[in-house]
DNA sequence: TTGAAAGCGCTAACAC
DNA sequence: GTGTTAGCGCTTTCAA
């Protein structure tokens, strides 16, 4: 184990105080030329890097925020984690990596990471429930900067990045109607969760609109899951209400639909139109191609970190919660109304 | 910005000094329980949590480790992390995240992070390239424990964990022998990496134990992707050369290769078996599911993890690289040889 | 333009 | 059993 070099011996050699080294590397317009390359040639010759804990200690800031994540498996947060990590690190921002699982202590993981002070700000990517017991309130007690995407804690000092559900919804209803379907069904998410209660909202907000009644038989309430999609598919059809169309609140929920449309033995998108929510990887190569609506899920990543950067970078400055826009993804799931095949009961 | 409670806030409101403070957190033994007890509790009324920064600095220990891993986006690789997070967090080390990627300076990323003494050991999560110039020989200069799923480096210092793939190309061309399978074509992933020359090597082995004679005919050299393996495939066929079944070198390169078989009018597996390698998360949901070989993904991130913590904590200690099986997965890709269909020419 | 002193928060070594 | 001193490697303040 070789001894890393230090601003002292790089101070020797070249024959200054530690400070001139130090100046060279923060300050070089406060320094003479002549000093400023002979240092600079020892730096280089020495392989000198700064010791980033020393400088951290001294600065009381370490470059270095914590990312928390809602678990590293879920494709969602994954991509959103990219997204950050690619922002922060154009800025010269470190990452150090936590989740939300609970050691042996009952102690959430990045509780500690926090208290520690390794870190100058939080970005917490986790699903948008709503709650308010929740180990995240203590994240409250420490005072540092705090971006979540979606998730929604009762205190101000945190910013939110979150996807205008309400108007992914709206599009995606826009598109049912303008297809000419007028009794289309909803599987929600679980309702806990707001980006449901907004994927909801704008399914009621999209009636109005269009001047169309609502029927709340036509409302199930899924859990995200394809098994979940499945049932509610199948609840919904055992109703006996006529619909054509279906807008399930995610692609796993709406491909469980399909599945279960399929063993009522009705087609999609000939019989039923089914359309989802996020363009997930599966929504493309599914069969049929699902119509979808596509969240910018790395942006979402990006924003985060960059209102994060800001908040450390920039206290005091007010800084608005972003909310970000969707896409339709037209692909073929979700077809034009035929009047014929519903004339007649399935 | 309230300030967090240090050492020296405890220690006066305990009545003791600092040092004390600290030896009730490090060495609880030695103080008198009664100091102790009261040290605990002004230590819980404060919330005080030691400044790890500043004992990084005196102890010249981090408790941290670097995770470079070869792409945040590719399953593979999160996998792994996730297995090595796991262990790393079981050991209470804090994980700084890094990627491959260079920045404005061609410096890649984790070459800072390295030299910035923040870390105490560097995990390297990349494909098995082979290489001899590379950015990661600046690793070397590094006196750091390092450990690598596969990459190899010309350099002695660094452990490797890596799988099998001579056995598990064993396995599955066994597999296929006992199929009845005699002329069996293969896919080779990019001989660059030594994951493909090795599950060459084992090709080759199974012949030899099983007497059967190899034929470079039914060879083509892919490069992991679904189009090469669909090319290679087209190519194969195009040669006119007798075989029943193939051995794709990962499951992608499988996935294209049947594609290449149906629009050559051939059935999977009723006219050809296919064999893939990895058990990727596509695997099984494919049509036909593969018959293909799995890889122990989390626990090669959790071994690493494993030997890493060893190589900080026990330096000097000899530890050894590891080679991790593999385990045949048989699923509908891959059936019985068909005697009377191979009679005929396709 | 450069240097000396002090201190960030902690702990190992040595007193008492 | 507890306190004092010193120092990890750096930078800010003040003096020369």
């Amino acid at each position: 184990m070789k001894k890393p070099v230090s601003i002292k011996r790089v101070a020797e050699e070249a024959g200054v105080s530690a400070m001139t080294v130090s100046r060279v590397l923060n300050h070089p317009e406060a320094v003479a030329p002549a000093t400023r390359d002979r240092v600079l040639s020892v730096i280089a010759q020495l392989g000198y890097r700064p010791n980033a804990i020393a400088r951290s200690l001294k600065l009381q800031r370490t470059y270095t925020i914590g990312l928390i994540t809602g678990g590293l498996d879920n494709w969602f947060y994954v991509q959103m984690s990219v997204g950050a990590v690619h922002e922060l690190r154009r800025h010269n921002y470190r990452v150090l990596l936590s989740t939300m699982d609970t050691d042996p202590d009952g102690e959430p993981d990045f509780v500690h990471m926090l208290n520690d002070q390794r870190v100058d700000g939080v970005l917490l990517m986790h699903d948008s429930v709503q709650i308010d017991h929740d180990p995240l309130v203590r994240l409250m007690d420490v005072d540092l900067p705090i971006v979540t995407t979606g998730y929604r804690l009762p205190h101000s000092s945190l910013r939110v990045v979150d996807v205008d559900n309400v108007d992914g919804a709206m599009q995606i209803m826009r598109h049912l109607f303008a297809l000419g379907h007028r009794r289309i069904a909803t599987i929600t998410g679980s309702l806990r969760y707001k980006a449901a209660t907004d994927r909801t909202e704008g399914y009621r907000l999209a009636h109005i609109e269009a001047s169309l009644p609502l029927d709340s038989g036509l409302m199930c309430e899924g859990g995200w899951t394809m098994d979940t999609g499945y049932e509610c598919m199948q609840n919904l059809l055992a109703r006996g209400l006529e619909f054509s169309a279906v807008f399930a609140q995610n692609d796993e929920m709406a491909i469980g639909a399909i599945r279960a449309l399929r063993e009522a033995g009705l087609r999609v998108p000939q019989d039923i139109s089914v359309a989802g929510f996020d363009d997930s990887n599966v929504a493309q190569f599914f069969d049929p191609p699902l119509t979808t609506v596509r969240q910018p899920i790395y942006d979402i990543g990006v924003t985060a970190a960059c209102m994060l950067i800001g908040q450390i970078e920039r206290p005091g400055e007010q800084i608005d919660d972003a909310l970000l826009k969707t896409e339709l993804v037209v692909r073929e799931s979700a077809a034009q109304y035929d009047a014929v095949a519903h004339a007649h009961p399935h």
